[in-house]
RNA sequence: AGACAGGUGGCCGAGCGGUUGAAGGCGCACGCCUGGAACGCGUGUAUGGGGCAACUCAUCGAGGGUUCGAAUCCCUUCCUGUCUGCCA
């Protein structure tokens, strides 16, 4: 969530900073004076809280002493009733607040480029040369059927449309890798959890799944829980409504965990292969922070994922997402690209974010600045998504006979 | 899943309708004491919100209710423990 007491005393350069994420100035508005109105609404009722509180002392004074208390149960009958609409319009006054507030994005940093779409992005660097074929190469679906290593049909079978099974050394590679990237993180400070799957709504609210997201989330039946989209939510939600030492921070996490996303919008892009499942595996990377720190542990982030990619000997590149692109919890945000030969595109493999406080106020994440308590930053990026993993191996390492080479610092964990 | 017991401050633990935001202890911080330490003594030690202060509101797992007044009573829910059942 924004912070309305910042939009509160600098609207102007509040909504100038939201502008660039298509939030309407009207809105804005709106969310101040509810903002206005929730405070006005609070110290009414405060007031009259106040003034019922002393009498109530009062009250039991009164009695102890065996006086008359006929006038003063009046008064405070009386005070108790006037007190009714104070409550029910401060109750209404928050809850039409954050049902609004729960719905703005964050604010972008300054240094994000302006942009409406993907095309907008700017590409900062690339990190090795793709490979030039001397035949046409293909693209992973093909790749998987020649090699038997997927199967689009059982999978369907089993759940619907896509969802996949991954077979024999397809299976063991998915295996390999997440090792590769939970030792490779452990490797760079990370501390590695195996986290639930599942989340509940307060949790999915913390991260800004929710209210906004509804529609891509998987939700158990008859449950408070949520199939997780990404392991950011259970890992960044450890230290929910927590207050952690100075001392402790930066926290770096990684976690394994399947993701699961209705990809709902998503009609009819990436049909084929596993690039866009509704299950998907990924390693990731969360980072809580001090917010004089998020920088440099974002830089380490991306550092850390492009490293990843350089010692599977992948050619990728580094895109700093437009206003347009970025997401809706995030304040800046880097992806990483890897390149497909059978595509002969860039595709997304890593995406690194910084939230700032953002998430932080939502999930009341703080640390002890001396006495005071303040928000910490908090950070989250893939290292890597394995799907997408396989299938830029499939297609970087493939032969032309249609066979396919392990990475070799793959080798040694087949 | 069923039965019983319970959820109080960093921790332990009292309180079971009224000056209790919460006794007491431990821990921690600071000070005194000491050559230095332990002991001892003194002071302080939750979170969020509003008031640039005095002060005030909310919070005793969470949500609702009864009452002038609730940590204390009632309901719902979550969690923990023990026993029973089921299960990888």
């Amino acid at each position: 969530m924004i912070d309305l007491k910042y939009l509160q005393s600098n609207f102007d350069e509040a909504s100038q900073k939201l502008r660039r994420k298509s939030v309407d100035v009207q809105t804005l508005k709106k969310l101040q004076v509810l903002f206005a109105e929730l405070k006005k609404a609070n110290q009414e009722l405060e007031t009259a809280q106040a003034e019922q509180n002393s009498m109530s002392k009062l009250f039991g004074q009164y009695k102890r002493e065996g006086r008359d208390i006929v006038e003063l149960k009046a008064k405070v009958d009386a005070n108790k009733a006037a007190m009714i609409p104070l409550q029910e319009s401060a109750r209404e006054a928050e809850a039409t607040l954050y049902e609004l507030a729960l719905g703005i994005p964050n604010f972008p940093d300054d240094s994000v480029p302006e942009g409406a779409y993907e095309e907008d992005n700017v590409e900062l660097r690339k990190v090795l040369e793709p490979i030039s074929f001397d035949f046409k190469p293909l693209e992973h679906w093909d790749l998987a059927e020649r090699n038997g290593w997927i199967d689009f049909e059982r999978g369907v079978k089993l759940a619907k449309s896509r969802f996949s099974i991954l077979k024999g050394e397809a299976s063991r590679l998915e295996r390999a890798l997440i090792n590769f990237f939970l030792d490779t993180n452990r490797d760079k400070g990370f501390t590695e959890y195996s986290v639930p799957f599942l989340n509940n709504t307060a949790m999915m609210l913390s991260t800004g799944q929710l209210p906004k997201f509804q529609n891509d989330q998987f939700k158990i039946c008859d449950e408070d829980l949520y199939l997780i989209p990404t392991a950011e939510v259970p890992l960044t939600n450890m230290y929910n409504n927590e207050i952690l030492p100075e001392s402790e921070l930066p926290l770096l996490m990684t976690g394994y965990t399947p993701c699961f996303r209705k990809e709902a919008g998503s009609a009819g892009r990436d049909t084929r292969g596993i690039i866009r499942q509704h299950q998907f595996n990924k390693v990731e990377m969360v980072a809580i922070t001090h917010p004089d720190r998020s920088d440099e542990v974002f830089d380490l982030m991306v550092a850390n994922a492009s490293d990843i990619l350089t010692a599977l000997g992948l050619p990728h590149r580094v895109v700093e997402l437009c206003t347009g692109d970025l997401g809706f919890s995030a304040a800046k945000t880097t992806d990483l690209e890897v390149w497909l030969p059978g595509q002969g595109k860039y595709r997304e493999i890593s995406s690194i974010s910084n939230t700032r406080d953002f998430q932080a106020r939502r999930a009341k994440i703080r640390y002890k600045d001396g006495k005071k308590n303040k928000l910490v930053h908090t950070l989250n990026g893939s290292a890597l998504a394995v799907g997408r993993t396989i299938v830029a191996i499939m297609e970087n390492y493939q032969n032309e006979d249609g066979s396919i080479e392990i990475p070799e610092v793959l080798k040694k964990y087949m």
